[in-house]
DNA sequence: ATTTATTTTCAAAGCGCTTTGGATATACAC
DNA sequence: GTGTATATCCAAAGCGCTTTGAAAATAAAT
């Protein structure tokens, strides 16, 4: 129970003060002033500031200075409220943000925030961002699309036949996907990874290095980059004869607690596997635990490949036992869809609208020989 | 390019009688229907439906139900933007997002984040976000509250002195501070937990178990919560007359990294911590790791304390060597905090505007007597 | 000097909603 | 029957901006 407290004995001891704070700026930010305003204080009409303003050519170089001075003394901001209103331009990208009570909140997303926001932030773009039960995200975006506060919408956690894709279009909302659905036709904008690819490979490297038994530990079922994951495992396991039995895969939430309870579960089996795949450092980083747990020796008993998002937090180099990975940067990607986003939205010239990024695949110390029984 | 609508022509045209109201089932998302159409399709006024639609008494029962009826088969949605210029409200709340190249994102944001979308969903409120380099969050916050997208504003992140508070006053926008300032007085809405008491606490439970060499590993020097865990730490050991050196101690971000760094420095040192107090499970991985390396036990060879944000993804008692903690839900701070917002927005009755919350001390494994020498 | 472009400015019409200040109709009172 | 509440509804005025269509001022061409 959390404790609500006004006057902690150790806190609060801090003058109250006021004197020296507030003296020095007289700075008042209270004054909003608005383009009527700014106009009459200019002897100007309206119109003409706001042109002057945005840019517009016909516009006397004189007036423009005198318009820009001002509104810079003034501190005058256009009231995006109004502007959006007008010009059905928002000035901001919307997406949808799955949460609920008990719903583990989700690394990857931060990581992807950071990563628009960093292409967003030089053209001063925001983003709205709609909480959404996670079974709800397809309402939830229409309700975004339609409360007029967006102009483009970026999506994500795609799902199969994923409907949200042809509401967009019908919408005429421009939009890119993170990832993208399976069973309908990929003629929409987005970015993805190449995970089939991603996974075949690391698979196929296992197997090279003598690895019969291997498991999978996967993110959420429904979601198609655990799908194409699953999918290029298996095709790398195929190709060898091999298959990949229900108890050594599981698809769950990528925390940490998930990946240590799997790889418990996978070294209690009679046959435990040799090697794991992860979609996610974080994981691996339950699935190590559970390995020095059991007494094993990582890239020695048993080899574990992840994929790397290139958290910040958790970097594979780092781990006691340096893993190898897949690699793909999350916040790139960020970056890369809010760039086509906004050139989309200013009309600037169309940046490619489907693109496919390889993974790098880095061996480090966590892959080895599978050991002799 | 925006879509033509192809209705607008006939837009005079709609039968003033009610009808059938197109009991057409096939769902056209592209018909943003507006207010004005409805009240012709339904030969009501837009001030009837408006106050049908938004609760007002001076509306018969029949009408709203029509009103209600046909708003939810056309799926009208009002646009926001209009709605904003019009009430001077935008039901949503603003935040900046520190971010910039090379920045490493933060796990506590998106969980955080996380704890407001709990709330906001209920309500229906979004988010802008905007995201800013981290040294210029001062006047991203005041372009954020000038561009008319918000009516309250989260503020984190609190330095000393910080300049926001006043600010924010002066523009007369709601605000709810997450942490709180140093050094101005504490009469703003704020949400903070006792960041020095919790380390006091955690302090001198090292200290009772014999520890006297105790290091800090805290977050950014610049950030008033490490100011106080500091103070804490201080305050604890200076009752016992012991001091914290200037080498047992770090300020940095709080990833796995520094924390595995600062750590394999304080062992390298002649006279090495037994004890360690990290602000972040995060730190906390990288310091255990190592403690691991160092082929030292935790708990036994070295105690740590590490604060617990409650992050999903990694959780104290799922380490290998459960840790012991201070304990305080990020996420549950965000959902109250949006809760006191929006309560504020809506003008329901207010919520206390100033909160300090205990953490509890958890005690696991990671915490034992200090080491003879 | 008159006509014809060109540049520069403006008044006014929206954008889609809320809200004020009446109307109109219905009910109740006397 | 007239007068007064009461319940419903509406027309119209904004909110702060962009943009259209014209006017006014200036320059260029006849």
């Amino acid at each position: 129970m959390q404790v609500l407290d006004h006057h902690s004995a150790l806190e609060e001891n801090f003058p109250h003060t006021v004197g020296e704070i507030q003296s020095a700026s007289t700075i008042d930010w209270a004054k909003h002033v608005n383009l009527k305003q700014l106009s009459q204080l200019l002897g100007l009409s309206q119109t003409t500031i706001s042109r002057a303003l945005n840019g517009y050519p016909e516009v006397n170089a004189d007036t423009r200075q005198r318009v820009l001075e001002a509104a810079r003394k003034t501190g005058y901001r256009p009231n995006r409220a109004a502007q959006r209103l007008a010009t059905g331009r928002a000035g901001s990208i919307g997406l949808v943000m799955p949460t609920a009570d008990g719903h583990d909140s989700d690394v990857h997303f931060g990581e992807f925030l950071a990563g628009l926001g960093d292409e967003a932030v030089k053209y001063d773009f925001q983003f709205v961002i709609s909480p959404s039960h996670p079974d709800d995200e397809e309402a939830t975006c229409r309700r975004l699309v339609a409360s007029g506060n967006i102009d483009a919408v970026f999506l994500a956690y795609m799902r199969e036949k994923d409907d949200r894709i042809a509401m967009l279009r019908s919408l005429g909302t421009p939009f890119v996907v993170h990832g993208r659905s399976i069973g309908i036709p990929t003629d929409y904008p987005y970015l993805d990874i190449d995970n089939t690819g991603a996974f075949y490979d690391a698979t196929r490297l296992l197997v090279q290095l003598g690895h019969s038994r291997i498991a999978l530990l996967n993110g959420p079922e429904h979601l198609t980059f655990a799908i194409r994951r699953r999918k290029g495992t298996l095709k790398a396991l195929g190709e060898k004869g091999l298959t990949l039995p229900e108890n050594l895969m599981q698809h769950s939430a990528m925390t940490d607690e998930h990946g240590f309870r799997a790889v418990e579960r996978f070294l209690q089996l009679d046959n435990p596997p040799t090697a794991v795949l992860c979609s996610s450092t974080v994981l691996a980083l339950g699935a190590v635990r559970a390995v020095n747990r059991a007494g094993l020796k990582l890239g020695k008993d048993i080899s574990l490949i992840a994929h790397d998002d290139v958290l910040p937090m958790l970097r594979p180099e780092n781990f006691t036992v340096p893993l190898t990975t897949t690699r793909s940067s999350l916040r790139a990607a960020g970056s890369r869809i809010a760039k086509r986003l906004i050139a989309r939205i200013l009309g600037q010239e169309p940046l490619p609208e489907q693109e496919l990024w390889k993974t790098d695949l880095i061996v480090r110390a966590s892959t080895g020989p599978a050991p002799r029984r």
